[in-house]
RNA sequence: GCGCCUGUAGCUCAGCUGGACAGAGCAACGGACUUCUAAUCCGUAGGUCGCAGGUUCGAAUCCUGCCAGGCGUACCA
């Protein structure tokens, strides 16, 4: 509907051109069409009267009456045109082509919403990619909720989608989780050492370490020292690892790849970059230490890769990751990273440079943290001594759907304090359940009418006069704007605009329902019915569409 | 010090990439269940959009400078 109307604007601006009312504008500015916010505006307006104004050098009112003059309706989509306010033209869509909407919505069904704007480019998102040192938090459960949607989005939209997790399984700090190990199992076994400060203190590694016993019995105390830690590494990293796996999946999260560091070095990827590097005079020693002129591309300081010891940083085989990830022919690479790791950002851009890719390739999106509450306050959390609240914890009490909608609901960028008693209650304070509840509801219609002989829902010629109150027409008016949401969530990558459509839609819906002296779904009347059927059955594949981008379950009855 | 993010109603947040009188939920107050589910609805009240300039027909939105909060700023990951 909005896009037939663009599409009619412009060619009116253009036929003004031809036919020498305006001065030829190069380019032609996009036209932007906006639904307003008061039903006197009419359904769309647009300012491009404004914008086209002072290169014409004329009057803006002046300008839109032109460009309105020029508006070819073959269709007859519009029953009214004004010029409104400064220069505004408000758009009047035509009460039957509303209806189209109703039909577009049943016949598409489950595609309703999808789109080709990605033109089947490829994208890669990476996310969560959290070190298997220790179970996942609650901060980690938001870019996977933020990362997983995301990529449903961009799907429905038309891009090729690959998900990846980046598993970091190598390096010093997996050597730290494999001492942490071997120490509490030198300690079950009747050792007298204590964990060191910079050690993982938390409590499943003490499990690990009981596993291990139970695998290994005591072997590992006549081996050396570092083959013992080389072991309980590998074994402690893989089991949490599977651990992660498995969380992220009761979670609704799953990756098309799980990426090893580790690999990175078997491969010689690292080592080869470097030698890159080191060729093409980007890296630099000094101190006894290599250095990457991240300078020259835009970072604020140079950049160690090889330490003075000889030991590559993680940053090094970041850079043989993401030249990895490039060289896969992707159209777009995103990251979605914690907000702490923010000032990782611009020196992976500058590898980028560095290694001669173009950085419009990679966008790295910054989740802000989460503060896990009860009943307002603080839940006080630790990571360094351990004691912090995982995802499996929060899912398990708070659950999935709850959890997911409410990760999903802030705009990434900005902070959440995520509650977990609002999580829980089921009342408009937690709108989860308000949308649910918009689907349970039609669901029970439908089983109601199906009861009562209404088996089918089908479209009518005679529905248009039948549907046609002044909430009806809002519902459906409603209805139109899904795609566009869908579309501006890909464009923008902002998953947080689905549930606020939805929390509106659901809105709308609940007070349509409410006043069911006036509009009863089903009654004796059964056209009546059978139009009203076609109404909410439409509602209901839109809340089930949007909750499933959001991998949050549209249940029949609640 | 420098960098990134944030600052909108008492609280939690939207605000369509510059538009027409600033929106929602919660909390507060007052109402609505013999009906297809009250996990709902209706109404009232509530804001110098952090502050000060600037850009223009027009600014919560863009620019500059302040103020406040969070995070970052390692030869850590």
């Amino acid at each position: 509907m909005k896009k037939k109307l663009r599409l009619l604007v412009q060619q009116a601006l253009e036929s003004a051109i031809t036919a020498g009312h305006f001065q030829p504008v190069d380019p032609l500015p996009s036209i932007v069409l906006e639904t307003p916010k008061i039903a006197a505006h009419g359904d769309f307006s647009t300012s491009i009267a404004m914008a086209v104004a002072a290169s014409q050098k004329r009057v803006p009112r002046e300008v839109a009456a032109i460009i309105m003059d020029h508006i070819e309706d073959s269709g007859r989509m519009l029953s009214k045109m004004d010029v409104a306010g400064p220069g505004f033209i408000n758009f009047f869509i035509a009460r039957d082509r509303w209806y189209e909407i109703l039909k577009t919505v049943h016949d598409e069904d489950k595609a309703y919403g999808t789109s080709q704007i990605g033109h089947g480019k490829h994208v890669q998102i990476e996310f969560v990619s959290a070190n298997p040192t220790g179970p996942l938090h609650v901060g980690h459960g938001r870019c996977a909720a933020v990362g997983e949607t995301l990529a449903a989005i961009l799907k429905s939209a038309g891009y090729e989608v690959e998900k990846e997790y980046y598993v970091n399984d190598s390096g010093r700090q997996i050597r730290t989780l494999g001492e942490s190990v071997f120490i509490r199992y030198q300690q079950l076994l009747g050792k007298n050492i204590n964990i060191p400060e910079d050690g993982y203190q938390g409590g499943y590694i003490k499990d690990l370490a009981r596993i291990l016993i139970d695998q290994e019995g005591e072997r590992l105390l006549d081996m050396s020292e570092e083959e013992a830690i080389t072991l309980c590494a590998g074994f402690a990293a893989g089991k949490i690892l599977e651990e992660i796996r498995q969380d992220l999946e009761a979670f609704g999260v799953s990756f098309g790849r799980w990426f090893s560091e580790q690999h990175l070095y078997d491969s010689g990827a690292v080592g080869d970059v470097i030698q890159d590097f080191k060729s093409r005079d980007i890296v630099y020693e000094h101190d006894g230490a290599l250095w990457f002129r991240a300078k020259d591309f835009r970072d604020e300081k140079d950049r160690v890769v090889v330490r003075s010891n000889g030991l590559t940083t993680y940053f090094a085989s970041d850079i043989a990751y993401h030249k990895d990830k490039l060289e896969r022919k992707f159209d777009r690479i995103i990251d979605i990273w914690g907000a702490d790791h923010h000032g990782y950002v611009s020196r992976v851009s500058a590898s980028i440079e560095a290694l001669g890719y173009s950085k419009d390739r990679f966008r790295v999106l910054l989740v802000q943290l989460v503060n896990l509450l009860r009943d307002g306050k603080p839940v006080a959390m630790s990571t360094r001594a351990g004691e912090f609240v995982t995802l499996k914890e929060v899912v398990d009490e708070v659950g999935l759907d709850a959890a997911r909608f409410l990760f999903l609901l802030r705009h990434y960028e900005s902070p959440l304090d995520f509650d977990l008693e609002v999580a829980k209650r089921e009342s408009n304070d937690n709108p989860v359940y308000y949308v649910q509840y918009v689907h349970a509801r039609i669901s029970n219609i439908l089983k109601k009418a199906e009861e009562r002989g209404y088996k089918d829902i089908y479209w009518d010629k005679d529905f248009p006069g039948l549907i046609n109150l002044p909430e009806e027409i809002q519902l459906i008016k409603l209805m139109a704007r899904y795609p566009e949401i869908v579309e501006q969530s890909a464009l923008l990558m902002e998953p947080h605009h689905i549930p606020f459509y939805l929390k509106e839609l659901a809105g709308t819906f609940h007070a349509y329902y409410h006043d069911r002296n006036k509009h009863k779904v089903v009654s004796d009347d059964a056209k009546l019915s059978a139009a009203r059927l076609y109404l909410v059955s439409a509602i209901r594949i839109i809340i089930r569409n949007g909750l499933t981008l959001m991998g949050v379950s549209a249940p029949e009855r609640m």
